[in-house]
DNA sequence: CCTGTTCTATACGATGCCGTACAGACCAGC
DNA sequence: GCTGGTCTGTACGGCATCGTATAGAACAGG
């Protein structure tokens, strides 16, 4: 068996990275060969056309990037706090280094629009997130409603740093992000 | 003259739809004659091609949906706690009626991060609603961070609604709504 | 009724991409 | 070195859409 020389794999990363640059329409196979600076000779041989291509990479994003950044903040461990703490601090973070990550995500929010089955996905990664931030603010908020706004404000900033394009007049969005953050976990 | 048959205005309001449901790439001539139940035989008397009426439909939306929620907040006068209250109400309401107007915008949202003309124009529109909503809290509140915070909160919160697909256990998302309001009007 | 302008239908070539077919290049194991 | 399977390049037909050209239909005004 020779070595695959454009292994399955990459086939899939090239993928991703061109939905998160353009959304599902961007994912098309021949430009896809050509960043992988081959033709898409291969392509057939891994995949049975476009769309199981497409079903892969929601695949690998609900996997993948689901868990990734509740591990990262769960790995140092803390009290509830500390770790809502440092997922502020990712989040208002992945802006500048991790563009793919957060281009990714907000580019599968869009086409959940639009497509039910990969809405479906997207309800499944975001009700394990939203259990998650949930367990947190339970860790330090007594009032059930209380938790329940918390995490929906939570969540919804994560969202909006990206969305919205609004500037702050003397202060940076990333001073809103640290004053939001003690605002949400007080 | 003869009466247009198919007037530039249909066009426009087709397109809109057409990138209200798909986004930038689902704005095609020819599928948007047929919906029109013509071809796409007049459209290059109005515009020159496809970049054309992209233009066209970012200059009217610019112009006319920016404005549309500030106007039918401040219609109605009162304070400032009852005009966020109203837009609150009008944002929760947003997603069972007109779905176009939603839609459209989360498309545009999406359209800037990729094309840095249509972010600008964003830009121009999300400041101009972020010192409305400026506006509105310092009315109420003294401190000057804390209205940042509600700002960032509240538009956030605005797109979080049609993004975040989680569920809140027992509660609908209007209810969770509803809470958020009373906790960031308090 | 003409007439001229305006809008529309149709036909055309060009482009980009899909999915298939097949022949040749490449490499592990014998 | 052969051999055989795997990966790749190339070529093909098909489809959707773009933008252009052009001739005919529809209508207001004379």
């Amino acid at each position: 068996m020779a070595n695959a020389r454009t292994p399955r794999g990459r086939w899939v990363e090239e993928g991703l990275r061109a939905l998160a640059a353009g959304g599902p329409e961007a994912v098309r196979i021949e430009p896809l060969a050509q960043s992988l600076g081959v033709t898409k000779g291969g392509f057939y041989g891994y995949f049975r056309n476009r769309d199981a291509l497409l079903t892969e990479l929601l695949d690998t994003w609900e996997r993948e990037v689901t868990e990734s950044v509740i591990e990262a903040v769960e790995r140092d461990g803390g009290d509830a706090r500390s770790k809502l703490d440092r997922l502020f601090t990712l989040v208002a973070a992945l802006g500048d280094g991790l563009a793919t990550g957060t281009a990714l995500d907000l580019a599968i929010r869009d086409w959940a629009r639009r497509d039910p089955a990969v809405a479906a996905r997207l309800r499944r990664v975001d009700n394990r997130q939203m259990a998650y931030l949930r367990a947190q603010f339970s860790q330090f908020c007594a009032d059930d409603e209380d938790v329940e706004v918390r995490c929906l404000l939570t969540f919804s900033v994560r969202i909006g740093n990206h969305c919205v394009a609004a500037d702050h007049g003397p202060r940076s969005r990333a001073e809103v992000l640290e004053l939001t953050r003690a605002w949400l976990l007080r």
